[in-house]
DNA sequence: AGCGATCTTGCAATCGTTTACATCAGTCGG
DNA sequence: CCGACTGATGTAAACGATTGCAAGATCGCT
């Protein structure tokens, strides 16, 4: 048996046919008699033919991939829209390559050079915070139109993205906490220039101002989403002269740092404060207390990236170049809200 | 200005020489005079050539690529070893290609056809749970040599891998709780046929015997690591006429299921049982009680695996076939054990 | 039977590299 | 001054598929 594997030629001569003929058997099925179509699945099915990616990739000029661009792999937020990614992606034949912004090479346009040497025909990008410089080597290498974001987007361009709806969600969290009885809510934000925290921001003063409540500037606590920026937040809250009743943090890891934090100073989630997140991660409902949150579908947000991107990548320019398609979110009242006590 | 990419013949024009030359700057810059190096990277410069990727891969016969196969890309644990793989293989321009076990189509043999079709060189599994069905296929595509394992591993065969010291790590922990006193400890499993289940349950073993500490069999509770597991050994430990004092939990997030489950039915952790969980998850040290575990180095098993998939590339078989790295792990005692009140 | 239309299949060029081999120019020792 | 050797570069044949074009086969209709 020989260790080489079988190619297109070895199929075409068992089968007796033209290598054309095999290669249409596989692309399209349709177009050929049933007898030779037989023939050739037959031939396929007893040399164990594969047809070999690289040569295709070469001769279609496309690579059957797509990169994925994730901020930080080791957060489980970004890696469950992956997930959703992967899921849609895998079932039509185009695989899934990864690369972390972090860990990207320092050289200006590493990004382009994925779509520059033929490595993948798209991108979907899960990091907002691609800079103009990285845009602009994008668009030269004749990319822009194969760009995706997935949950994160950059403010200006006309690049489609598929986002939850934050504003939504944020309004959502406050109209809770009002429900209940809160009226001095404070907010732990995310990173200063990250468009999440930009809009969920937004949510929270639109829901404050139509809820009549007032907004104070040192209650708006700066954060980055993590745990490490919650706790630090607590210390925040023990310092100040007048406490709010309930805080609004702009991501579940953020909540769970601050409820940490203020136990440590024996501060109790929800007797003194009420806490809520946004994100609805696997643990919320398993911390003590319960989490009260926001709920965003990460698996959906990566699934509606992937069809967005077949769509792109199947020919037709997109619908139009800045749209935007928005998940819908949900709130999830658990047991770190209650009651304000009058 | 041409829409068309530059290819290595544009290169070779400009700077005057033979493509064969432009080749060989890439590859072997040491073999060409100074004078001619220069002009050829003058030459790449101004083209802005790079090298096709899909040619490069068809005449070497090789895909500069890795498969990482996930058993489940939204759970932490997995994505952050995928960030250490990612990090190492990155910087050797070597491609990482993602699959979720469970999306793989149903058809025998997915796996080997990553192989056969020349998608990637090789394949990192970070899943145990590879039916020996799957393996035959892989070793009949030649692609045995090419496969390493990480964290998890399969049983008998020859794969090399790289794993935590999951048998001290459940030592460490048994030794933790019977120094805080407790002489009566359970044990939430992870899944039945899982080697990381095996392994800390036969460090428990050991330890329990070094002791003198007896293992009741009804104390050894069913579980698969998860949050809702967790929950239920809550339930089956609620019913025990006699209870334990001390719980080992095979993974941090069933020690989490395992203490909300306690805390709703009135159960406090550590004051009513301690617990000790295994991973050390980011959240571990935010929970409340902030959650005594053992440590696994995720980033590490990833880039020792990486390093092993880039020197069985290399050429070189391993070693030895049945190669195991194994990295160290750490006990990190916190809130959630303490003392047994005698 | 004749003719055009339609459908099926084969021929051969092509995608952009890499690399074995050939070639050519120096260099060096005798 | 010559032959052997070394080192740098060029020539051209792969790598394995896809696909425009052309040719042959089949069919329908008059």
């Amino acid at each position: 048996m020989s260790r080489k594997t079988a190619r297109i030629q070895d199929v075409a001569r068992i089968a007796r046919v033209s290598t054309a003929t095999v290669s249409r058997a596989l692309s399209h099925p349709d177009k050929l008699t049933d007898s030779t179509r037989k023939a050739v699945f037959e031939a396929i099915e007893t040399t164990g033919y594969r047809v070999n990616r690289a040569a295709r990739n070469l001769r279609q000029m496309r690579a059957n991939a797509v990169l994925v661009l994730v901020p930080n792999l080791g957060n489980p937020f970004f890696s469950q829209i992956l997930a959703g990614i992967s899921d849609r992606l895998s079932h039509e034949d185009v695989s899934v390559l990864i690369a972390e912004s972090t860990h990207l090479p320092e050289r200006d346009g590493a990004l382009a050079d994925y779509f520059r040497d033929g490595r993948v025909d798209g991108m979907i990008s899960l990091d907002g915070a691609l800079i103009d410089k990285d845009i602009a080597a994008l668009s030269k290498a004749g990319a822009a139109e194969r760009i995706v974001f997935a949950c994160e987007w950059v403010q200006g361009g006309d690049i489609p993205s598929v986002r939850s709806d934050n504003r939504r969600g944020a309004e959502l969290a406050i109209r809770h906490l009002h429900d209940l009885g809160h009226r001095r809510i404070a907010h732990v934000a995310g990173p200063e220039n990250n468009v999440l925290s930009h809009a969920r921001r937004q949510g929270m003063m639109t829901a404050c101002r139509d809820l009549g409540l007032a907004v104070r500037p040192d209650w708006m606590i700066h954060g980055d989403f993590s745990l490490a920026s919650g706790r630090q937040a607590a210390a925040s809250i023990c310092a100040m002269a007048e406490r709010p009743s309930a805080v609004f943090c702009a991501s579940d890891e953020a909540a769970i740092g601050l409820i940490a934090g203020l136990y440590a100073k024996g501060i109790q989630v929800p007797r003194d404060i009420s806490v809520i997140g946004f994100d609805d991660i696997d643990l919320a409902s398993y911390y003590i207390p319960a989490l009260s949150t926001v709920r965003q579908d990460r698996l959906q947000l990566g699934r509606r990236a992937a069809d967005m991107m077949l769509a792109a990548l199947a020919g037709q320019a997109l619908s139009q170049p800045g749209q935007v398609e928005t998940v819908d979110v949900a709130l999830v009242p658990r047991a770190s809200t209650a009651l304000h006590r009058t």
